[in-house]
DNA sequence: GAGTCTCTCAGCCTTTTGGCTGATACGGCT
DNA sequence: AGCCGTATCAGCCAAAAGGCTGAGAGACTC
């Protein structure tokens, strides 16, 4: 059996010689190409047609991690690429599998659970972390959690600090207006305070 | 000359071995011993006695990289520690340097910033990232907005989203007592109601 | 021993927030 | 035409938060 060829993409160089060291140990996985970038992997993709693409998600500078997923997706369905990242954010989980990633790894995986999440990849099968999947079902099991593009333009607000009055002005609606988003925003989101709402949001995307 | 021998501390295995090919690179660098967690660097340093302790901050379970810095520095003293982490959180470099680090480094940092880090950390020089550096200057610029002990830790669990009776049941205080730490918190950052504080206290530290 | 910092608590008053109920208007879907 | 989701607004009331002043205890420094 041919090996399998991976592309490491990740902005730290720590990380990818890392990786490179821990495949390495792996007679059928080999590193053909490394990118620091999320413009470079395409680069190297295009060059190189790994089978599958290891993937941080918080990229530095420039294309982030998702948006190079979704443009490698897009011209060539033949890699398979795995986000192999520290932290977990739900909205992150659900854009990377949403822009076409196999599976979703977080960077305290076990060497043997990134080995075989590769082998997996390239079969098709979708591997994600335990804490991560249970995440990913957590969101998927709260639809209702879906806010309103206007309670979601709220709720950004709030997460600067804003009272009902400054949201109000903002927004060039009353406070009463303010409030009644304010109450479906908590309503959905499970809290009962605007603390808890902003310390979730902040939390839960990548508001920052 | 001898080389320098390096203890590395990461809870991350991928990191590790990263660091670990990195410096195998350097004839005068030995890396003799690895940690996952502050207890086992704590050991490690006890039986080896290293020149350098390279350090993550960001430890998973158990006592977190500030602790250990402490721990070790106390005592041992012949120890250089840098600290050597992914993210750059005010608070943490504050807190870094005053329990005793030498240096301060973020990943994705040069190959030859760290070579020379560790290098200049055996003779006693402090080196640090510059971003790292200009947020530390900043900070000793601001000595109004150092909180104490007692004020950073309600501004944690205020990131929690709670009540202030619920910290104050939390924290074993009355509510006045909180009431009165919280106008402290707020003077300090610079803001005037709670989600101001909480914005800022999750977007500025490290806090998620 | 006086000054300073930190942590603790109290009372009083104003502003803000949140819960509730009910209402109007617009657009899309069946 | 009727229904539903979204966005808008109002009034009322209770709870929470915030501003202010004042104050005592313990620790640490000069």
């Amino acid at each position: 059996m041919s090996p399998i060829t991976v592309l490491l993409v990740d902005d730290h160089l720590v990380v990818r010689s890392g990786l490179r060291a821990l495949l390495g140990t792996q007679p059928d996985l080999h590193v053909i190409a490394e990118a620091a970038s999320g413009e470079e992997a395409m680069d190297r993709v295009q060059e190189r047609s790994p089978d599958v693409v290891v993937m941080d998600l918080a990229m530095g500078a420039g294309m982030d991690g998702i948006e190079a997923i979704r443009r490698i997706r897009e011209r060539n369905r033949s890699q398979a690429i795995l986000v192999f990242t520290t932290y977990d954010s739900d909205a992150d989980i659900v854009r990377a599998v949403d822009a076409g990633a196999m599976g979703y790894l977080l960077q305290d995986a076990a060497p043997e659970e990134i080995f075989s999440a590769i082998r997996g990849a390239v079969q098709g099968k979708s591997v994600m972390s335990p804490p991560v999947a249970s995440r990913l079902f957590q969101q998927l099991r709260n639809p209702e959690e879906i806010l309103t593009p206007r309670e979601a333009e709220l709720l950004s607000l709030l997460t600067e600090g804003l009272s009902n009055r400054e949201l109000g002005r903002r927004l060039f609606i009353s406070e009463a207006t303010v409030k009644t988003h304010l109450a479906h925003i908590y309503a959905k989101l499970g809290v009962e305070t605007r603390a808890a709402a902003i310390a979730t949001a902040i939390r839960r995307e990548g508001m920052r």
